[in-house]
DNA sequence: CAGCAGTATCGATCTACATCAATGTGTTGG
DNA sequence: CCAACACATTGATGTAGATCGATACTGCTG
């Protein structure tokens, strides 16, 4: 029915970063980075977020079951990633559906990147 | 003179991940890329490594002025890089000097690459 | 409206880690 | 051999986060 509704968009997300090799990071941009490598570096969170990237689009009920936690646990990391700008979350009925955000990857990539 | 010595190669590092897109994660790949991602995931360490990468070669001595951190911290911390395979410390004489390993970031940007 | 299903939040617990003072180890110079 | 320096390790402390049971919220459905 088209009541489709985007979940957290989160604060302020840089899109760039200085890359590692370039120039000594500043203070903010460090802590700015740090978030969102926080946010992929869990094991349970990168597979979630491979699992999501495999597919197009996968509802929260589906990730239980292959995460092999709990429904609320599986609620908060969704949450984390989509908080660190990594996933998008869209409310189609009762349930909700994640997608990756590719362009935020990118730019961890690019941070990291020669 | 000549007595160099490598400083703690770490235990078994992959130089290639699956890349998030491509398939879901086992959960050995992924406890090991979160790994890497966590020795990252640190604002203190990310200006560490980039005033590493910035210059050639820096000693340890030289990384306590502008981190701001004490002495045991900075050696924490080059440790975690250390043992994550992203830093390679090497002595000469009562010096340390650490240098990037950009094998190591490659393949971190590669598994996160889409 | 009542009941159910998918999600979110809360509260509690346990574990991991960042930090630094104190101390240990190894190296150079006198 | 001893004193000074660079770095590593230990122990203690505070804080952040992962997990799950219980519970609240929200949109379907009968």
């Amino acid at each position: 029915m088209g009541n489709a509704k985007q979940l957290r968009k989160s604060a302020e997300l840089a899109l760039c970063y200085p890359a590692v090799g370039e120039a000594p990071l500043g203070e903010a941009e460090a802590a700015d980075l740090a978030g969102v490598l926080a946010a992929l570096a869990d094991p349970i969170r990168l597979r979630l977020l491979s699992i999501v990237a495999s597919h197009d689009e996968v509802c929260s009920c589906d990730l239980e079951g292959p995460l092999g936690k709990s429904q609320p646990t599986v609620s908060h990391h969704t949450r984390v990633l989509a908080e660190a700008g990594l996933l998008t979350g869209e409310r189609r009925g009762r349930w909700v559906w994640w997608r990756v955000e590719p362009t935020r990857l990118a730019a961890v990539r690019k941070a990291l990147g020669a």
